[in-house]
RNA sequence: GCCGGGAUGGCGGAAUCGGUAGACGCAGCGGACUCAAAAUCCGCCGCCAGUGAUGGUGUGGGGGUUCGACUCCCCCUCCCGGCACCA
């Protein structure tokens, strides 16, 4: 043994024994081996902002609870770590503070791998990479050029948030109220050209495949469905003549059969008509230059205020030959679709209140029996496909959705105007950003080759990392070194592309790099498919659409790339299971800087002010009394400044208390608003562990074997022991982490209360062996301690997992609820084999059921087997 | 606005199939130990009425199904996540 068996809980020096342990013997370090079966299980890596805050410690202790149980359980398991290192907030920082992006983002990672060190997580840290060395992202360039020849990846152009005053791209988060965050001026939007790659292409499968993940949770798997939105319809034309040039005006949608309600047609304001229809009417040009403006969120569309403008240009209605005038709505994308939409103001929401608006006809094609058509106001019916019939429709009339919708769309291809069509939400990846710190798109500008792909023995593209943003655009145009190059074509002088990749590129393959040998020449290897795909896969529910999705979508085009011959990949999906952590959310504090800008607060530099019911309405500055605004709470994040670190309780509790507090603060899925109160109890839980095993310790040590029978006081311990058990287990299975550490607690009240009998050192023996298995994977290094200190083993690690006992757990006699008219009115006990009339006639007999039946006769009694008994009067 | 999720004591949460609502813990209250405090230990603890036994009531709000609803169905409110350049 080590030192003396301190009888005091000391944290700091138990958890740095620990980790001295499991580093020397490279405890962690995952070797490929045909004995057990494999378990990848994974965390999602963090974005080095600085330092970890709460959210991280949830999201890498349930990574670290069920890597250690499996590794109990008798799996292989790899889990690894890394770092998301590219991307805005090294940006913000530089602005800030003058500090390179590359300088700031490695200091981070120091910093905070330290920090996940001390968590004492079971990482295989010889795996650890960064997305920003160009050992990882020359592959996201190579790929990016295989995908450029398959063309999977192409150009065209994108809508942007532009801040004329700074002259830079502005991203999403950058856009407060529809203006720059630092320049408080409008945004406008842009249009640029970009890459984007055609994720559209594997919509469907993307659709169908979520069949095949059954360890995903079905409301991940129904938004990305959703998402996706595949819907069949009609692309049809509305032909017409402009200028003398006939020509056609097509539109999709899903609601054909509403099509003899079409009142008008919207386009989008960068549609050629409107563009068209600008000329010679300043006042619609006006208009069109007030849709440009705004910011492009989706968000913001929808919420935004309808309207519009009327082109004066008309088109046919391609069933009727009426005329139907073209309209330009600030609510139409030209991205999406085909920049126009018809228009039904009868039934769809959105057109009937634009109609109403601008005094536009609404003309009722679809009826309900039972329901009256009012122009008064809309009601949801008159947009239900099902229980709908075509009314003022001709030929059409009586034919209910699906009939007509074929009908129409018949009648349609036979004027070569239109056809079914199936079409989906989901819009092509655009990869391209105007930032700096990311991964460069390998291309190179030429003035006579045109664009030209990087070589790849020229891979990587490596980016300078001296530089330091200011805010006005991309400080990489101005790195004559970086964007002066040869044309690899022709030899001549040319211009590298400064555009950077999209962070999610790098997230969406670095768990398939973790796989792979480490050190590999090639992007993966052999290795990348023995452990792929990831076994589970943890983390924040706010990743279950995008990042999730275009995981999903690198992996299938992985699989569909060959080199040699071979496919780079060989499984079809990443994630076989699932486990999406609910967010750790704080208060937000913010307010207007002077320029219009917005900066944040961390909630303990601000005094809250509340109303009479305790609702936070504002606060004031600790610093210099200054008020500022609440936001309500959301996401600890870098950005509102609002993250909790975790170094103050590790520092003051150690590990243990921290990983226990977290796991038993709620279930891993549910959303959790940040108390710190209950740490103390967590801490309380680990010392009385700790005090207990000691004050045990010569007794267990002895491990001395159970008596062949316990006296009943024991044996009831026992049982209870083994029930819990039972119990934990189940919920460790369900992945409900909360309950196995209250299982645990419960585990240690009742053995602190074990009796002195005949057998006491036995169950003690047997007990604590239960109880630091069944802890360790929530705090290991308390119970790699104890486990040694009471003479269990060296290394609890290579420990079995403990099953309950079947004969541990039977009893004679059971409690059955006693229930009069559904309402609990006593309980009575019952032999465990007693029959249905046995039953009935002893809870008939209690004194509690007489009472409450008053004399009446029983008219029903209902017995729910070892549970309860319920008489109907 | 659209898509997904959530709401249970003063607080975090538990209740596996529709079967004792509030396990476990925090906070609080009372007590023991102590010169005192901390730590520790014992007890109480949803709300209302009652000294008590006990009775009533109670899982965001309203309605329904059922012998029985936190759990299933319908409607509503509020909160969280996502909405394609935060990661």
């Amino acid at each position: 043994m080590q030192e003396k068996y301190q009888p005091e809980y000391q944290p700091k020096t138990v958890e740095r024994a620990a980790q001295e342990f499991w580093n020397a013997a490279r405890s962690f370090c995952a070797i490929a081996s045909a004995r057990k079966p494999k378990y990848y299980c994974l965390s999602m890596f963090p974005y080095p902002s600085g330092k970890l805050h709460m959210g991280h410690v949830r999201n890498y202790t349930i990574g670290d609870v069920l890597a250690r149980s499996h590794r109990m359980k008798g799996y292989n398991v790899l889990q690894p770590m890394g770092w998301d290192a590219f991307g805005l907030p090294a940006e913000n920082a530089a602005i800030q503070n003058g500090v390179p992006p590359a300088q700031w983002t490695h200091g981070n990672i120091a910093y905070m791998r330290k920090q996940l060190e001390a968590l004492g997580l079971g990482i295989d840290w010889e795996r650890e990479l960064a997305t920003c060395d160009p050992a990882y992202y020359r592959w996201n360039q190579w790929l990016f050029l295989r995908m450029l020849e398959k063309g999977i990846a192409y150009k065209k152009t994108q809508v942007v948030n532009w801040d004329p005053v700074d002259q830079t791209v502005l991203a999403n988060e950058q856009v407060i109220d529809g203006c720059g965050w630092r320049t408080g001026a409008p945004v406008e939007k842009r249009e640029i050209p970009g890459y984007y790659l055609a994720i559209t292409e594997y919509a469907d499968e993307l659709l169908a495949a979520l069949d095949t993940l059954p360890g995903w949770p079905e409301r991940v798997k129904t938004m990305q469905a959703n998402w996706i939105g595949k819907s069949t319809g009609v692309r049809f034309a509305f032909p017409y003549e402009l200028d003398g040039r006939k020509d056609k005006l097509w539109v999709y949608t899903t609601r054909a059969d509403t099509i003899m309600g079409v009142t008008f047609v919207a386009v989008a304001a960068e549609h050629p008509l409107a563009t068209h229809a600008a000329r010679g009417n300043p006042e619609l040009a006006a208009f069109i230059d007030e849709c440009k403006r705004g910011s492009v969120m989706e968000a913001d569309m929808a919420t935004m205020e309808k309207k519009g403008m009327p082109t004066g240009i008309f088109v046919d209605h391609p069933l009727t030959g009426d005329q139907v005038e073209v309209w330009v709505g600030n609510y139409v994308l030209m991205g999406y679709g085909e920049g126009a939409v018809m228009a039904v103001p009868a039934h769809d929401e959105r057109d009937f209140e634009f109609a109403k608006k601008y005094g536009l006809a609404i003309k009722q094609v679809i009826a309900v029996d039972g329901e009256k058509f009012s122009l008064d106001g809309w009601q949801e019916w008159y947009a239900e496909k099902q229980r709908g019939r075509c009314v003022n429709s001709g030929k059409y009339d009586s034919l209910d959705y699906q009939a007509a919708t074929a009908a129409i769309a018949a009648d349609l291809a036979a004027r070569g105007l239109g056809a079914i069509q199936v079409q989906y939400r989901l819009r092509d990846w655009g990869i391209s950003r105007q930032r700096y710190w990311g991964c460069p798109i390998p291309l190179i500008h030429c003035p006579s080759c045109g664009t030209v792909p990087v070589p790849d023995e020229q891979l990587p593209v490596i980016l300078p990392t001296d530089c330091v943003p200011d805010g006005s655009g991309n400080p990489l145009t101005k790195r004559a070194d970086f964007v002066d190059c040869v044309c690899p074509k022709c030899g001549q002088p040319a211009k590298r592309e400064t555009d950077t990749m999209d962070t999610f590129v790098d997230s969406s393959w670095y768990y398939a790099r973790y796989a792979t040998t480490p050190g590999a020449s090639t992007m993966v290897d052999a290795q990348t498919s023995a452990w792929m795909p990831v076994d589970q896969y943890i983390g924040g529910i706010e990743h279950a659409i995008l990042h999730l999705l275009y995981s999903r979508f690198w992996s299938k085009v992985m699989r569909d790339i060959s080199v040699n011959g071979k496919p780079l990949v060989s499984y079809d999906e990443p994630f076989a299971h699932l486990l999406t952590q609910g967010m750790v959310l704080n208060h937000i504090y913010s307010r207007r800087a002077a320029k219009g800008g917005i900066e944040y607060f961390a909630p303990d530099a601000v005094t809250p002010l509340r109303d009479e019911s305790g609702r936070i309405t504002g606060a004031t500055l600790l610093a210099d009394g200054s008020p500022v605004d609440y936001q309500g709470i959301g996401t600890m994040s870098k950005s509102k400044q609002n993250g909790v670190d975790p170094q103050a309780l590790i520092d003051r509790y150690g590990a243990d208390t921290a990983r226990f507090f977290m796991i038993f603060a709620s279930p891993p899925e549910q959303t959790l608003e940040w108390a710190d109160s209950g740490v103390e109890g967590a801490y309380r839980f680990l010392r009385r562990l700790w005090t207990q095993a000691h004050a045990r310790h010569a007794p267990i040590r002895r491990q001395a074997p159970l008596p062949a029978q316990l006296a009943p006081p024991l044996a009831g311990v026992r049982r209870e022991l083994h029930l819990l058990l039972k119990q934990a287990n189940y919920d460790l299975d369900k992945q409900q982490f909360n309950t196995v550490a209250s299982a645990a607690m419960k585990m240690l009240n009742a053995l602190e209360k074990v009796p002195a009998l005949e057998g006491t050192d036995a169950v003690l023996a047997e007990g604590f062996g239960i109880l630091l298995r069944l802890l360790s994977p929530i705090t290991p290094h308390i119970c790699h301690a104890l486990w040694r200190e009471l003479g269990y083993g060296d290394d609890i690690l290579a420990a079995p997992w403990p099953q309950p006992e079947a004969v541990a757990l039977v009893q004679d006699e059971i409690e059955l609820v006693l229930q009069v008219n559904g309402k609990h009115r006593g309980s009575l006990r019952v032999k465990v084999g007693a029959d249905r009339t046995a039953i009935e006639t002893a809870a008939l007999a209690t004194e509690a059921a007489q009472k409450a039946m008053a004399g009446q006769p029983a008219k029903k009694i209902v017995v729910v087997p070892g549970r309860l008994i319920n008489i109907v009067v």
